[in-house]
DNA sequence: AATAGAATATGGACGATGTCAAGATGCGGG
DNA sequence: CCCGCATCTTGACATCGTCCATATTCTATT
């Protein structure tokens, strides 16, 4: 009678798995998570997920969709509970994209590892529309629109705005994760005093003309 | 009687191997990049690769670092053959960056995924400075060094200057090759004009205090 | 120069993985 | 009540990374 479709057999599978899949990734990092080790965590056969996902790819892309999702998500409220201006919006926003990726590292690295999702054959992945990626760069682009508008931002291309700050708050997390830069931000306090540190630097560069 | 170590039968395999697998990667990409396949091009059997390298990770580990060679090779001499101040030298550096990950893509992304270089079982892999990747940060981190001291950029610590410098350009190269600016950076030109627009954003960055 | 030994390559084998093909199981609508 | 279909299981296959035993070829020592 529920509206969504009924698990019959399991109770929810498609969740379970992903949930499983989450916790795989986690534990086991992006090299570990394979899919039968997923459905072993899960409790069930090795080919019980192909009953919800089409292939490995499919259910990697879910996850990583529930990824943009609460990532879309943690931006968002950490825009909109900011006070000040929409600059200082932005700027905490950007340190929550760091800590994101700080906190839950192996989910953050999948997101952004478009390989992973290309079904078996093909080298195409399945694109970052499908996925939820544009809804966390809006966060950036409508807060930047909001600069412009109060004037805290010189006037121009808010996308390009938007990209040269995304640029530099996703390269910041990709290479605290996996370059040379982690040695420098052990603890997640010098995390984040090292991306306001940064984005501070950086500031100026959208402020003046 | 070279003083190189001696290839016996093959000639050099360990050099044949290390250019196959750069052709499986450009062809295949990441995820077909197998060890067999490599031992196929280079046409011998898929054991012989273990009288060279460890394992998988270790043939990786060696490509990656004659990628950072030449990725270093082309930071510095893009800094060297660029004219005028060294403010200006390290932006066309900043360009060479996003360039060098839109020509050779698949061995870019290679160079900055250290979970494609960790031996079997474990987690911890092969480390940054043993591929090579300090020697490229060094570039930036010098050149932003004479940037204090011919006065263009604020006194303060070039670590974080060069930490945010690299940040930007790595977030904009991975973000062109896997995430939404792709599509605003079709040709390569476009590619150059948007690095060059985006780093000039933040040129005043570094400029005003 | 002949031979012993090390370095190098080959083939087969094993466990693990992703995926496909059939069969078994259980729920819901007629 | 029973049939159909969605769901799960079992089994199989190709491929992959890696280990082991064996064969081949080069180097060095006598």
């Amino acid at each position: 009678m529920a509206m969504t479709t009924r698990p019959y057999h399991h109770g929810d599978l498609y969740r379970a798995l992903i949930l499983a899949a989450e916790r795989v990734l986690a534990e086991r990092g992006v090299a570990g998570m394979t899919l039968r080790e997923v459905a072993r965590q899960a409790g069930v056969s090795h080919n019980a997920p192909y009953n919800h996902f089409a292939d490995k790819a499919d259910l990697i892309a879910a996850l990583v969709k529930e990824g943009f999702e609460r990532f879309a998500q943690a931006l968002r409220s950490t825009y909109e509970s900011t006070s000040g201006q929409a600059l200082d919006k932005v700027l905490a926003t950007g340190v929550a994209y760091v800590l994101f990726a700080r906190q839950q590292p192996a989910l953050f690295r999948l997101m952004f590892r478009p390989e992973l999702r290309c079904p078996p054959g093909e080298s195409v992945p399945i694109s970052p529309e499908d996925v939820g990626e544009d809804d966390a760069f809006r966060v950036v682009l409508d807060g930047l629109a909001q600069c412009q508008q109060e004037g805290s931002v010189p006037q121009g291309d808010s996308m390009v705005q938007a990209l040269a700050a995304w640029s530099l708050v996703h390269g910041l997390a990709e290479l605290m994760l996996d370059g040379p830069v982690g040695a420098y931000t052990p603890t997640e306090d010098a995390t984040a005093t090292m991306a306001r540190e940064i984005l501070t630097t950086f500031r100026f560069g959208l402020q003046s003309r």
